[in-house]
DNA sequence: GAACATCTCCACCTTTTGGGGGAGATGTGA
DNA sequence: TCACATCTCCCCCAAAAGGTGGAGATGTTC
C-alpha cells in the first residue's frame, strides 16, 4: 500500500486530490497539510512513501520544504512537485531540492495516478514539456564541444595529458612533477598545443577544455 | 490525424506496434522501415510526423538514421527510440541525436500511444528510470557549486565582473579595455579576488567560474 | 565626522609563462 | 634505410602575471 501525503494550502484542491487518489485501491492519503511548516511535520510524523507537494503556499513555499524534508538523513519519501505554473527557475530549483516530479495540475487524473506509482517505484514524472527543455539543455551542453573536439584530435597524447592538467589548475612545475617528466618539457608540450590549438595562455586553454568536454563540471579533479 | 512511421528489423514486432497504433483513431501508420537506410529512405518519400525508431538494425542502427533524418534542412518529424535495453551511452547517443523520446519495449501498449500523442504535441517522452538519471545529472551539475558559490558572495561586483572576463579567456590588457579601466586597476582586482578566493592564478579562476556556474559550457562568449 | 568598503591608479619587484630555436632518443611506416 | 612524428630536455629572452605597499576619490553607515 502506497502512503501519499498531499500539500497544498487551498483545502479544496487538497481534498480533491485526496479523494483522487483514496479511490485507488493500492493508494492511501495517510496525511495533508496546508503549509511547507505544516508538511515538514507531518512528513516527519507520518513517514509518507510519495508526497505531493504545490509551490506557493503561506509561511514556507514548497520547494523549500522539499528541501528541508529530502535533507534529513532518514528521509525515505519521494517529491512529486505538483503546481499550476512551471518556469524553469521553480524546475531547477525543484529538481536541486531532490524532487523526483514536476506535473502540472492540468494533466488528467489517471496521469497523476501514474505519476505516483512511476516515482514509488524509483522513476522519475515530468511535464513533458519540461522533459522537452531539460533534453534541449542536455543536447546543448553536448553539441557545445563538437567543432571543438576536432581541434583536439590534433593534439598528440601527452599534449592532452598536459592540457587535462592545465584544466585542473596545475601549474607547469606541478604537471611536470605528475607526469614525471621535467619542467623544460612541459613547456614544450603547452607550447606546441597551445600555437596547435590557436590559443594564447593556459586561461584559454582551461576555457577550451571545458569548452570541448575534456574537463567537466563536477569532476573535483581540482586542488581547492 | 497523426501519420506514424514504425522502424524495426524484426517485422513481427513492427506489424505488432503498427496494429496498436492504428486502432486509434487520431493515428495512421504511414509506413514501416526494416533498417536505417530504409528508414531515412521512406521518411523522405511519406514525411511521417513522428517515427518510432529502434535501435539494433542491420545495415545502419536506429542512431545514426535518426541522426541523418533530423539534420535534414527540412526535417519536422519527430523521433522516439524505442528499445528493449537503455544503457546511458544510448541514451546520450539519442539525445544528442534530437530524439523526443527515449521509451523501452516493455511498457504497456496505452504507454506507447500516449508517448506518440506527447511527443506529437511538441512534448518529450523519458522511460521513468532515463528521466531519473537525467535529474540525477542535473542536480548533480548544480550542487557542484553551491560551496564554491559562497565563496564567490565575498567578492566585490566589479571583482566578479573581471572574473568572469578572466572566465571568458581574455588578458589583463583585454580586460582593462572592456571595462574601460586601466591595466593597473584590473591587477588589482586580480590579486584581490585571487587571494579572496583562495586561487594561485588566473588558469585556476577559470576553473572554479566554471565549477561555481559562474561560467557555462555553450555560452559563446569566448573568442576563439 | 569617523570608520569602512569600494573603485581607481601607481611603483617596484619576483615568478611564471610563452616563444624561438636546437638537439638527442625512440618508434613507426613508407 | 630514411623520413616523420613524438617525447624528452636545454638555453635565452621578452612579456605577462602576481605580490606588496601606498594613495586619492567615492560612497555608506554608524
Amino acid at each position: 500500500m502506497l502512503r501519499v501525503m498531499v500539500v497544498d494550502d487551498q483545502a479544496l484542491v487538497r481534498r480533491g486530490f485526496a479523494l483522487i487518489l483514496d479511490n485507488e485501491p493500492d493508494i492511501e492519503v495517510a496525511a495533508e497539510a496546508a503549509t511547507g511548516i505544516e508538511a515538514i511535520k507531518a512528513a516527519c510524523a507520518h513517514q509518507p512513501d510519495i508526497i505531493l507537494m504545490d509551490i506557493r503556499m503561506p509561511e514556507m513555499d514548497g520547494l523549500e520544504a522539499t528541501a528541508r524534508i529530502l535533507e534529513a538523513s532518514d528521509a525515505t519519501c519521494r517529491v512529486i512537485i505538483l503546481t499550476t505554473f512551471d518556469p524553469d527557475e521553480y524546475v531547477f530549483r525543484a529538481l536541486r531540492a531532490g524532487a523526483s516530479g514536476f506535473v502540472l495540475k492540468d494533466i488528467p487524473p489517471e496521469s497523476l495516478v501514474e505519476a505516483v506509482r512511476t516515482v514509488a517505484e524509483g522513476g522519475a514524472m515530468l511535464a513533458p514539456g519540461i522533459t522537452q527543455r531539460l533534453i534541449s539543455q542536455f543536447a546543448q551542453k553536448m553539441e557545445a564541444g563538437r567543432n571543438l573536439s576536432e581541434r583536439l584530435e590534433r593534439l598528440t597524447t601527452r599534449e592532452r595529458e598536459v592540457l587535462e592538467a592545465i584544466a585542473a589548475g596545475k601549474s607547469n612545475a606541478e604537471i611536470a612533477e605528475a607526469l614525471f617528466i621535467g619542467p623544460a618539457t612541459v613547456k614544450t608540450h603547452v607550447s606546441s598545443l597551445l600555437s596547435k590549438l590557436g590559443l594564447r595562455d593556459r586561461a584559454q586553454a582551461v576555457v577550451f577544455a571545458y569548452e570541448c568536454g575534456l574537463a567537466t563540471v563536477g569532476e573535483r579533479n581540482v586542488g581547492f
